[in-house]
DNA sequence: AACTATTTATAAGA
DNA sequence: TTCTTATAAATAGTT
């Protein structure tokens, strides 16, 4: 709906990415906000710009509360119904989290200089950190519990495998003396028994 | 958009509310999918039909991913701008007790600055949203890759068992045949062998 | 930020 | 419900 029709992939330029941006933020919103009041729904709907900034809209006044709603039922639900298309936003989360060791750098370069005035620098290093803790924390025990589940397994799978060889022996030793009676009733004109 | 201008306010008609809302959904959807790609973004949107059906939609195979994130930044927030277009959070004042919070809120007011010359804020900003994509992808990668060895071993443990069992039963024919025999020996006076 | 030629979405009708 | 189509609305490129 322009001067001429628009290819839907990434826009290269820049300036007129942010412009698009803007303007079909706006459009988006501001259907989500028709939607939301003609036919009495709540909508929630959030946005990260590739820089991170969040941008969000939601028809009550709470967004946490529809998200958390949508939380309460998604533990029962799987995946997503991601109507038109297929998810093609992969390369480029590729492409920023390869990014990450060049602005790693920065981060290093930042950290040795003198802290001077730029208070703002500091804390979100300590955001960053607070953030990366709780990431930290979270995987770490998640990890923990399915660590703790695998070497179970393994030990289960040991103790398995072991009675198994055990078995095995038993069956081996059983046959073999049951092939020695056989023989012994063979000699005896008598038939033998043991199949398979 | 169509025959007549419609007036944006709740329709009484149920039946031509499902209509609108199949209609506007599928359009919102696709207005979300086309901002995602055309800009580089990720986009989630949740919506409740008033009897409590949810719909979603999410530019990346995770919803839960971009909810998260939202909640890493929205747990000390409160709150959410429903208006259309802009998207100036607001506060909650009794949270002060968290150093996150106030964090926040410089967070918020660097990223609402017309960005000018401070590089290293964004640059930041950037880079924390970095580090939360990247801890979260390799999160799920090692959690996929740990399930995998979960529900692989489990597997082998339910094959270990049935062979198991198997072993058993086999052992348990194998003695019942054997005492049969033993039995026939002893009623020829002949010494029975089976010692467990 | 405004404008406007076009494309796109969609309300009502079939 | 699905399709058709007249019309409203969104927006791409321009100024």
């Amino acid at each position: 709906m322009g001067r001429r029709k628009l290819e839907i992939k990434r826009i290269e330029d820049k300036s007129s990415r942010q412009v698009t941006f803007s303007k079909r933020r706006n459009g988006l919103f501001k259907k989500a906000k028709e939607l939301s009041v003609l036919c009495d729904l709540d909508i929630a709907a959030i946005i990260y710009s590739c820089r991170g900034k969040p941008y969000h809209f939601c028809s009550t006044n709470s967004l946490t509360e529809i998200v958390q709603r949508y939380h309460n039922r998604a533990e029962t639900e799987a995946g997503c119904s991601s109507q038109v298309g297929e998810s093609q936003a992969q390369y480029s989360k590729y492409s920023r989290f390869l990014n990450c060791q060049e602005l790693l750098q920065i981060v290093e370069r930042e950290l040795d200089k003198p802290c001077v005035d730029d208070l703002s620098v500091t804390d979100f290093v300590h955001l960053e950190e607070q953030f990366e803790t709780a990431l930290l924390q979270t995987r770490a025990t998640k990890t923990n519990l399915l660590l703790e589940s695998l070497s179970s397994l393994q030990g289960k799978e040991k103790l398995l495998e072991e009675e198994n060889k055990m078995l095995q022996e038993k069956i081996c030793a059983s046959k073999t003396k049951t092939a020695k009676k056989t023989l012994a009733f063979d000699l005896n004109a008598l038939p033998g028994g043991e199949t398979e």
